[in-house]
DNA sequence: TTCACTGCAAAACGTTTGCAAACAG
DNA sequence: CTGTTTGCAAACGTTTTGCAGTGAA
């Protein structure tokens, strides 16, 4: 699935008005925000622009842009879903003391899914790669 | 975190019962699964051994017996957390088409866990790897 | 004029908790 | 006795949905 570029949806894909006020909001958000912000946290900052924002538009706007390839939503454990405007493949790793949570990219994860492919005897499709640690700020050494 | 024998925890810690009839049961049903289920699953098995037994025991176990390092909870996207026999550290391989989830051990992720720790900079704890793909059955190549 | 989208409230889902009664040591 | 655990029901946090009304092409 390729990912649509933000025109391509504006134009509206035969039915629908695409990338709506609402939904451009959302997005605007979720880019400008420096961390991986849950829904609830896209939702407060999205009323600061858009007062009459609802909460339930806010996860729909999130379920479209992320099916769009516009936005990646990450989950980890049952916690609430965050989201990032890294829409390309990439690894996380989640600070077990504050909860941080930053992107980063390791070049060895595409041979590591023919790897896992082997083992698992699955037809791979795509490789989530979490660490789970202490964030630079919390590590004590 | 080192895992407790079952003996350290029916000896009990200081205090409690420990390994009561609910959580052994909860336990045996967990170890007899062929496959990884989630809690309702598990609450359903558990009430044919255990009919009073209720849902918020069988989470309360659950929890305990984690804690405990006796089962591993497995958590991926939003659904519900499934629950493994197996509480070694391993990797897991999800089926986008019917579910099904498969245990498998990459050797090579322990140097991985380096690698990621590098990239990010925090102090490595636990790697969490899943590939996400198409079970044997599903694959139609 | 149409049809997708919004906002609201309610429901759904998985999970946890407060509490009185039951139970084990 | 004492303190932990149970069962029940109710609450919780997150996410989705039904539906009437709005708004953009």
């Amino acid at each position: 699935m390729r990912n649509q570029s933000e025109e391509q949806i504006r134009a509206g894909r035969g039915g629908g008005t695409a990338l709506t006020q609402q939904r451009k909001v959302v997005l605007e958000v979720v880019q400008a925000s420096a961390g991986h912000p849950t829904a609830a946290e896209v939702f407060e900052a999205a009323r600061k622009l858009l007062p009459k924002i609802s909460y339930a538009t806010v996860y729909n706007s999130l379920r479209y842009l992320k099916e769009a390839g516009l936005v990646h939503e990450i989950t980890f454990g049952n916690s609430a879903s965050r989201y990032d405007r890294e829409t390309e493949r990439h690894d996380h790793a989640i600070c077990k003391e504050c909860g941080e949570l930053v992107d980063f990219n390791l070049p060895e994860t595409s041979s590591l899914m023919l790897s896992a492919a082997e083992h698992s005897r699955f037809k791979p499709e795509s490789i989530h790669l979490t660490l789970v640690g202490l964030c630079p700020r919390c590590r004590t050494d």
